[in-house]
RNA sequence: UGCCUGGUGGUGUAAUGGUAGCACAGCAGACUCUGACUCUGCUUGUCUAGGUUCGAGUCCUAGCCGGGCAGCCA
């Protein structure tokens, strides 16, 4: 602890929903908070998802909770195991060092287990203890939460819902339910169905359980009121027949429940307190809490709140559409470093860090809105500037000789690979007879107020010397080969002229020392602030939202590694591609380029 | 003509009856061996109309405008 310098202390989040978990806690009305993170494994998690991971697990964190990360995986048709690793992955990757204390994780192949809550019989699953989850030494198997591990129990609810009269099984088909909903302003009508004795409903019910009903043949219903002026309580369907297989139940099934049915009673099962989804299932918490108080359950009811959804500019957030850009092939997979899945942000290089405090920084409402991307961005380049090594490279060379050095002579540089630290490391450039420069740092009839080189102007080459331009070397068509120049090697670091000052400084790589690298140059994906809002997304794709170059880098990028961050000087925030760099083939994404006020 | 829900600068938010603040963006300047970073300054806001009150973004009433809800999806 340097008691001279304490680090300036986060500030803490504070929302409605904090606030409300405060006064729950104030009036002792839990032990313990226990949030969940409930995805459905049918695509990966994006930037809006990790609000949801950052809103649940901070709640945790902060009041020594616990949030459990749950599949929500009551529809087979949809859900795959390949989702449910990637967001594992995902999850993981962004609470990592920061909530991953607070992960509620169960013993591998565990389901809820019969016991005796406050005199009465009852199902509860614990979670194991945090350290068992990721220390191989405990020899503790275990996985996250899914909802299909209920499926017992959630039967067995069923059951006595209908035991109690509170459910039907219905033989209306789909259509024939749809008609006789009703619509919101206009009250539905009974199912024809909804008078059935409890024994015929039992019976059928088994029936439907043993698969003696195809597809679609029956539901089971609750009987709540048709007339409703909330749609969702107008017996709305709890169970529905699939002959499919589950891709983490197998095939024991053929009865599967359905979201409002499962979710609130696995968050009951799970001894979830605060149950917090976004602003489109407020119509939903009716039914939430009607199932749960149907039951008559011994222990406390988890609640339901929600809130706005994050909707970053010039991005998508829905699972469909990115399934769509995947599979029209706009994109090159899920974790493309353009999409906003947390896959493809973990491949382009932000930061998880980076990604906590943009869906941090934006809170947490109920007021729907479209976020200005810009506050990503300022987050993204504010970590990678503490975070980034600092490196040369010329994305598109020009090639300049400097013609008063040997054709052989080599001369080293320190160069400092990052001034934010505290004590700056340095490291060595060499400078050569013939070096690349940045092709837009030379104009031959320059702008006005141009800083960079031109003809008989003076420029700094970073971390070497002053040089002037003598003379332009052009092929027969007029095209600019070469630049020639005369360096100043008494302005070097040490020597007497080195604080001379010119206006511009520009960045170099040595032309026999450096490296050809692949970059990756990515832009925004859709060139409209609302492309959900859209007729058809796929018309405002961006068509220049990748750009590959060949660049020249410094030949100590060489031996890279994929965490590595690195901050290219004038140019923005690389790293190496994970996936398509091969030793002795650099790929670098770029992250971010820095910010530029001279615009161009 | 149903039910739920929300409206604070360009954007995201804070103020819990008591000076409308913060961040981003924008603009201007300082600094700079990165036109970055940092620093300084500036511009811009309580949906409307009434009411209660010494005092209203906040409470009340009435409007206006927006979002959501009628999957055997989640």
């Amino acid at each position: 602890m340097s008691a001279e310098n304490p680090p300036p202390p986060a500030p803490a989040p504070s929302d409605f929903i904090r606030d409300l978990v405060a006064q729950h806690l104030a009036e002792k009305r839990y032990a313990k908070i226990v949030t969940r993170f409930p995805p459905e494994p049918n695509g990966y998690l994006h930037i809006g998802h990790a609000k949801s991971i950052c809103l649940n697990f901070g709640l945790a964190r902060e009041n020594d909770g616990q949030c459990n990360l749950r599949f929500d995986d009551t529809n087979p048709a949809k859900e795959e195991v390949e989702y449910v690793d990637s967001i594992i992955a995902d999850v993981k990757w962004l609470i990592d060092g920061w909530a991953d204390h607070c992960l509620g994780y169960k013993a591998k192949g565990s389901t809820a287990a019969a016991i005796t809550s406050n005199g009465r019989p009852d199902f509860h699953l614990a979670p194991v203890p945090v350290e068992q989850i990721s220390s191989p030494l405990s020899g503790a198997k275990t996985e996250p939460f899914f909802a299909s591990d209920y499926f017992g129990q959630l039967y067995f609810y069923a059951l006595e819902l209908i035991r109690r009269g509170q459910a039907y099984v219905c033989d209306l088909n789909a259509k024939e339910t749809e008609e006789y909903r009703g619509a919101p302003d206009k009250p539905g009508r009974n199912s024809p169905f909804r008078d059935r004795s409890i024994e015929e409903n039992l019976d059928l019910f088994q029936r439907m359980r043993a698969g003696e009903f195809p597809d679609g043949a029956r539901t089971l219903r609750a009987k709540i009121d048709m007339a409703s002026p909330n749609v969702w309580l107008r017996d709305p369907l709890l169970y529905r027949i699939r002959h499919v297989a589950h891709h983490h139940a197998g095939d024991k099934w053929c009865l599967y429940p359905l979201y409002d049915y499962a979710h609130c009673l696995s968050d009951y099962l799970e001894g979830i307190t605060h149950s917090i989804c976004t602003l489109e299932f407020e119509m939903h918490r009716a039914l939430y809490d009607w199932i749960l108080e149907s039951l008559d359950l011994p222990r406390a009811l988890p609640k339901q709140y929600e809130f706005a959804k994050l909707i970053p500019g010039y991005t998508l957030v829905s699972k469909r559409k990115l399934l769509t850009l995947v599979n029209e092939r706009v994109v090159h997979g899920w974790d493309d470093p353009r999409m906003a899945t947390l896959s493809g942000l973990r491949r382009r290089g932000i930061p998880a860090s980076a990604v906590r405090r943009f869906v941090t920084s934006v809170g947490v409402t109920k007021y729907e809105s479209v976020t200005d991307i810009a506050l990503f961005e300022h987050v993204i380049r504010d970590e990678l500037n503490t975070l980034a090594v600092r490196r040369l490279a010329v994305l598109r060379p020009l090639k300049l000789v400097l013609t008063n050095l040997a054709a052989d002579e080599v001369i080293l540089c320190d160069a400092v690979n990052n001034p934010q630290d505290e004590t700056p490391t340095t490291r060595k450039l060499s400078l050569t007879r013939e070096i690349f420069i940045e092709a837009d740092d030379f104009a031959e009839v320059p702008p006005p107020k141009y800083f960079r080189l031109k003809p008989g102007g003076e420029v700094r080459l970073k971390y070497a010397c002053l040089i002037k331009c003598d003379e332009l070397i052009k092929d027969a068509d007029g095209n600019l080969l070469e630049v020639h120049c005369t360096a100043d090697l008494s302005t070097r670091k040490g020597e007497p002229n080195a604080d001379r000052k010119v206006k511009g400084t520009i960045h170099w790589v040595s032309a026999v020392k450096c490296l050809d690298a692949e970059v990756r140059l990515y832009d925004r994906l859709f060139t409209v602030a609302e492309p959900a809002a859209e007729e058809d997304f796929l018309k405002v794709v961006n068509p220049h939202s990748l750009e590959v170059v060949t660049a020249k880098i410094e030949a100590s990028l060489g031996t890279s590694s994929a965490e590595e961050r690195f901050q290219f000087e004038r140019l923005g925030y690389f790293v190496l591609d994970p996936k398509d760099a091969q030793p002795g083939k650099p790929v670098f994404n770029r992250t971010i380029s820095l910010r530029d006020t001279w615009g161009k």
